[in-house]
DNA sequence: GAGTTTGAAACT
DNA sequence: CAGTTTCAAACTC
C-alpha cells in the first residue's frame, strides 16, 4: 500500500490544473491560504497567548519566499492539549501528540509524527497540517522537509484544492464572537469552537480522538457527534477534570469508558434533568435565563442515541454550550478576561435591582399624582366651561370634544402599532388576560423596534398620550398604559446602566490595548 | 510493544 | 452528499 502510494505524487489532480490559468489560480489560493491563517496570529487585546506568540523553532531553513509555505497553524500549539491542563504528562514512552506541548505556559518538544503511507504530505500527518516540517519525527519516506520542497507545494496546493480551508485553523477562538464554545481556564474564558465540528461516534467525546476534546474546547454546533458528553455542565465531563483526580490519566481515563459505557449501554440520560443537556443555555450576570436561540438550536442529549433517525433536524445531536461566566475548570494557557469582569461586582447587580424597584415605584407614583392632576385640571376646565357663557361654552365645548378625537386617534393608532395589522384588539376583545407587551417590553425584545420606540416614546409622545388616553379610556386602560411608561422609565434607566458598562468597558480595552503594545 | 479502536481525511 | 477506505493517533492489554 505504502508503495503504492508513490504513484500518488504530484498528485493527479494536480499535473491536471497545470494550465494556463493555473499560476493566477494558484495566486489566489495562496493568498487566501496565507490570509485565512494569519489573522488568528493576530493577537486579540484582551486574549493573551503566549504560545502563539512563540515562534515555532524551524527544522529548516526557512523556505524560499517563493515557496508555498505552510504557516504555523496556531491553534495546535495553544489549544491541543487537555491533557496538559488537567492530566498529568504521559509516559516518555508514549509518543509525542502535539506541536507544542505546553505546561505552564512554556512551549516544549515539537509534535513527533510516525507517518508511514502518507509521506507526510497528507492531512493525516500532523506535522503537515499544523503546516511545519517534520524534524525528528519517526515518520518514514518523508517528504515534508525542505529536500522535498516541490513535493510538498504540490501535495499543499492538492489539499488546499480539495478543502481551501485545510490549513486554517480548525478551532477559531474569539473573545468576543460567537460564544457556542468557550476554553474554560482558571482565569477566565476565552470563546472557542471546533470550526468544522467533530463527528465522534463512540467516544463520547470524552477522549483525545474527539478534536474538541482534544482542542480542549466543547463541542459545539458545528459537531455532528452522536453520545456528546463534552458540553457545558456534562456530569461525565466534570467527573474527568474534577476533584483529587483531576490530574490523573488512569481516572480519566476510567471515567470516560464509565461514562461512555454507562451512556450507550443503557438509556443513559433519561433520568438526567433536561436542563443539563439543554444547548442554548447561558449564564447571564450569575443568573441562568433562557437564550431565545435554545428554541432554535436546543435539543437534548437523548436524542443522540438514535442520531440518524432525526432528519427533520438540521441540528447535530452534540449539545450546544454556552457561555458561561461562572463555571471553572483546570487551568489553562489560554486567558480571556471580560473586560467588565473588574467592573461588575454583585452587589452592584443588586444595587441596580434596587434602584430599578425604587424607580419605578416613583414613575408609577409621579403618574398617579399626573393623572390625578390632569383629571383635576379636565374637571375644572368642565366647570369653567359651565360657568361661562353660553356662546363661550358652545365654543370651548367644541375645542375640548376635537381635543377628545385627536386624543382617540392617537390612542387608536398606538394600539394599531402594538397589536399589528391583524389584531382585533381595537374593541378589547382580544387584548391578552395579563399585561399586554408594552412598547418598552417590545423594545427589550427587537433592536431594530428599539430605535423606533425610543423615537416614538419620548417624554412628550408617551406622557402626552398616557394624559389624554387616561381621561377618555376606561381605567384599566389608563393603569395599562401607566405600566407601560413605568416599564419605559426603568428600561431606560437599564439602558443607560448598560451603556455606562459598555463605556467603561471600551475605555478598559483602549487602555488594556495600550498597556499590551507597550508591552511589546 | 503489539494489537485494537477511533475518527479525520481521502477517495469513490 | 453519502458510503467506503485509508491513515495515524489514541487507547488497551
Amino acid at each position: 500500500m505504502g508503495e503504492s502510494e508513490g504513484s500518488e505524487f504530484p498528485p493527479k489532480k494536480l499535473q491536471q490544473s497545470e494550465t494556463a490559468d493555473f499560476p493566477a489560480k494558484k495566486l489566489a489560493r495562496q493568498l487566501d491560504f496565507t490570509q485565512g491563517v494569519l489573522p488568528e496570529l493576530q493577537p486579540s487585546p484582551v486574549v493573551v497567548t503566549p504560545a502563539s506568540a512563540q515562534c515555532q523553532p524551524q527544522p529548516h531553513p526557512q523556505p524560499q519566499p517563493q515557496v508555498v509555505s505552510i504557516p504555523v497553524a496556531p491553534q495546535q500549539q495553544t489549544q491541543q492539549e487537555p491533557a496538559a491542563r488537567a492530566v498529568k504528562p504521559e509516559s516518555p514512552k508514549s509518543r509525542p501528540r502535539l506541536n507544542a506541548e505546553l505546561k505552564d505556559g512554556t512551549p516544549k518538544k515539537q509534535k513527533q509524527c510516525n507517518c508511514k503511507h502518507s509521506r507526510c504530505l497528507k492531512l493525516y500527518c500532523e506535522c503537515f497540517a499544523s503546516g511545519t516540517y517534520c524534524d525528528g519525527c519517526n515518520c518514514v519516506n518523508c517528504y515534508n522537509n525542505v529536500e522535498n520542497e516541490a513535493a510538498r507545494r504540490e501535495a499543499v496546493e492538492a489539499t488546499l484544492e480539495r478543502n481551501p480551508n485545510a490549513f486554517r485553523p480548525k478551532i477559531a477562538s474569539s473573545p468576543h464572537g460567537t460564544r457556542d464554545s468557550r476554553e474554560e481556564t482558571g482565569e477566565g474564558l476565552v470563546f472557542v469552537k471546533h470550526n468544522k465540528g467533530c463527528h465522534c461516534k463512540k467516544s463520547g467525546c470524552l477522549k483525545k480522538y474527539c478534536e474538541c476534546f482534544q482542542a480542549n474546547i466543547l463541542c459545539s454546533e458545528n459537531c455532528k457527534c452522536m453520545d456528546c458528553k463534552n458540553f457545558e455542565g456534562s456530569e461525565e465531563r466534570q467527573a474527568l477534570f474534577h476533584g483529587d483526580h483531576g490530574n490523573n490519566m488512569a481516572y480519566i481515563q476510567q471515567a470516560a469508558n464509565a461514562a461512555i459505557t454507562g451512556a450507550i449501554g443503557s438509556s443513559g440520560y433519561a433520568s438526567l434533568p433536561v436542563s443539563r443537556k439543554r444547548k442554548g443555555q447561558e449564564l447571564f450576570f450569575g443568573q441562568t435565563v433562557k437564550d431565545p436561540s435554545f428554541h432554535r438550536l436546543g435539543h437534548f442529549q437523548q436524542a443522540s442515541h438514535i442520531r440518524p433517525a432525526a432528519p427533520s433536524s438540521p441540528l447535530p445531536s452534540n449539545p450546544v454550550t454556552r457561555a458561561g461566566i461562572t463555571t471553572t475548570l483546570g487551568s489553562s494557557k489560554i486567558t480571556y478576561r471580560s473586560l467588565l469582569s473588574d467592573i461588575i461586582q454583585s452587589q452592584d447587580l443588586k444595587e441596580l435591582c434596587s434602584v430599578l424597584v425604587v424607580l419605578s415605584g416613583e414613575a408609577a407614583k409621579t403618574l398617579s399624582d399626573q393623572r390625578n392632576s390632569m383629571k383635576k385640571r379636565v374637571e375644572d376646565q368642565r366647570d369653567t366651561f359651565l360657568a361661562s357663557s353660553t356662546q363661550e361654552r358652545l365654543q370651548s365645548q367644541k375645542e375640548f370634544d376635537a381635543d377628545k378625537i385627536v386624543s382617540n386617534d392617537c390612542s387608536s393608532t398606538n394600539h394599531a402599532d402594538e397589536g399589528g395589522p391583524d389584531d382585533s384588539s381595537l374593541d378589547g376583545v382580544d387584548m391578552p388576560k395579563g399585561r399586554p407587551m408594552s412598547p418598552g417590553t417590545l423594545a427589550l425584545m427587537c433592536d431594530e423596534q428599539d430605535t423606533i420606540f425610543m423615537a416614538a416614546a419620548s417624554p412628550n409622545g408617551l406622557m402626552g398620550h398616557a394624559c389624554n388616553s387616561s381621561s377618555q379610556l376606561p381605567c384599566g386602560q389608563g393603569m395599562t398604559e401607566a405600566y407601560a411608561e413605568q416599564e419605559r422609565i426603568v428600561l431606560s434607566k437599564f439602558r443607560d446602566c448598560l451603556n455606562r458598562l459598555i463605556t467603561f468597558g471600551e475605555i478598559k480595552g483602549k487602555f488594556l490595548s495600550f498597556c499590551q503594545s507597550f508591552i511589546h
